[in-house]
DNA sequence: ACGAAAAGTTAGGTGCAGCTAAATTACTTC
DNA sequence: GAAGTAATTTAGCTGCACCTAACTTTTCGT
């Protein structure tokens, strides 16, 4: 038995959520996909995919469309939220630019343990969702970060960040 | 010329950092105290080091103590800087458990963006510093975060969170 | 339907970062 | 100062994740 324990590396990880975002965007994934999309060579993806395949995650046979086993999926999905939810945060909430906060999510989606995660969740959320603390936030969070544009007007009266 | 380059691995990092808190906590590192901090054996620290003293930054002689180059010491305090700014986020503005947010401060200081870097630290500076939206933000996020203490007591008279 | 081009696979190689086991050096302590 | 113990290094191995080069299979255009 050849560890069925589900501890996946970093890297097969990214297999997965490709071959995950590949199949929603156009039906199926062929390896040319994978490895233009995660720009690694195809010989990487064969590869990844035979051990993908050897945890029961892919079902791959030589020369044929690779799909999501039922595990599989499940375990992509998982990915794909986090990166989502740490891609959300760092648009909306870090105001950082979308490509930076996707290249940074990815990075950072393999670590992130789920409490951690959830945090980041509720933050976002409490941002975009009150419109006084979330409006004083980002607007002095800008002001802040960013003094070239940063306006003196003082959106919170008792801010010692107002000076 | 063997990569002058200073793009250093995680590992890498991981092992300058270390030098560098140790030699601050009890004057000079032993490769034992950084075997036994970073949960390595002896013989991976003597290869790292031999690493790291070909790219000038640590000063390494066999058997004898390790110190930092001038340069390895400023990459240190670089990467120091990034742990203890992403600690200081994960402890006073998401609340997370201090040993857990270390842990998770030290793998993403390996590849967070300084741009990124400089919005953490913006934010967590923003919520210590301003008392009003810092205060409401706190407490929504732990009452939003975690119902089973949460009061139902509105801090924040617009907010849709305050259902 | 056949031949070229594209896609996929195989075989073998690299670098990294860890490991064990065995040898060496340094440190105690009597 | 000799002996035992602890620390360190060396040598060689493993697994991972990538690579190139060469080969095989599939697909496509005419």
């Amino acid at each position: 038995m050849s560890k069925s324990k589900t501890e996946l590396s970093a890297s097969l990880e990214d297999y997965l959520e490709a071959i995950f975002l590949i199949a929603e965007e156009k039906g199926a994934a062929r390896p040319k996909d994978i490895a233009d999309r995660l720009d690694v060579r195809a010989a990487s993806v064969t590869g990844a995919l035979k051990t993908l395949a050897e945890k029961a995650l892919v079902n791959y046979a030589p020369y044929d469309i690779v799909t999501l086993t039922a595990t599989g999926k499940r375990i992509a999905k998982e990915i794909v939220r986090k990166h989502s939810a740490l891609l959300r945060f760092f648009s909306n909430v870090l105001d950082i630019p979308r490509k930076e906060a996707d290249e940074f999510a990815c990075k950072m989606e393999h670590s992130i343990p789920d409490h951690v995660l959830e945090r980041f969740i509720g933050f976002a959320e409490f941002v975009e969702k009150c419109p006084n603390s979330g409006a004083i936030w980002q607007n002095k969070a800008k002001g802040y970060f960013c003094k070239a544009q940063g306006s003196n007007q003082t959106l919170c009266d008792q801010c010692s960040l107002s000076e």
